[in-house]
DNA sequence: GTAGACCCTTCACCATGGTGCAAGGTCAAG
DNA sequence: CTTGACCTTGCACCATGGTGAAGGGTCTAC
């Protein structure tokens, strides 16, 4: 299949099918007379696969790695399971950063709502972002 | 003071202040008669209010409107309340997705510890990942 | 007067996951 | 035989918040 169909088949733009050959996700297809890629049927599940992968929040080059082991006839189970976990513990350390941005920011905001504008207009640029707390 | 006092100062790089100063967030301070930069006191102040804005959460894009809005003499507490309210739903739902993508990827651990290597090593890349539920 | 620390500007580069364009070749239908 | 859709390559660009190097000037102390 050319590469417009596989466009289709897997709801990916062709830039990014060429982009993904580029960063070693996909093999270099066969090619026709004049040049154009011909894609194996395999291609369609493989693009399906870094897709998925990349929606549970895997990156391209983790995503590269486990089809490298599963391309080298290995099976990557053990390496996903450390890259899932990986991802885990930045998910949660993530989590953490984001409730406590969100604590500092609720505090900004209930010092905009008790603040009047001309506790402002003195020295600070804003005194509610300004406070200590 | 010159860039290097102001640097160490507000424990920022003369790189940042630079950057900031391109950036529009600091205005071009004096100059000596050599051409050094030769910031005011209040330069500190400035500064030090950007790295507290930057750490609630607030762009830089966004952090140069609210310095815009006091440069102009007016009192930018409405618009930070508009911002800090932005970033809250930002970050509202930022954490939903990484609940939800946390959620799948411990589903995907599950299947991990449960598939025996040979259940991968039929068809598909990774069926933990490839697996629909 | 010279070494070393500091300063200047401009330009390029980092990661991330692509997107867009130009200039050209190919293919199928009418 | 031409039109339009499709394909090729290579290169540049997007946001974000900076960092680093090259090539030069300045300032201070010895």
């Amino acid at each position: 299949m050319r590469i417009g169909e596989l466009a289709v088949a897997t709801d990916t733009p062709t830039s990014t099918l060429r982009y993904y050959e580029r960063a070693g996700l996909l093999p270099p297809p066969a090619r026709t007379g004049t040049g154009y890629r011909d894609y194996s049927r395999e291609a369609a599940d493989r693009v399906a696969f870094i897709r998925r992968a990349q929606a549970a929040g895997l990156t391209l080059a983790q995503i590269g790695e486990v089809l490298a082991i599963r391309d080298d006839g290995r099976t990557p189970c053990a390496h996903v399971a450390g890259l899932v976990d990986e991802r885990l513990e930045d998910i949660d350390r993530r989590l953490d950063d984001l409730r406590r941005a969100r604590d500092e920011l609720r505090r900004v905001r209930r010092r905009l709502d008790v603040l009047e504008p001309s506790d402002c207009a003195t020295s600070d640029i804003c005194s509610a972002i300004g406070a200590a707390d």
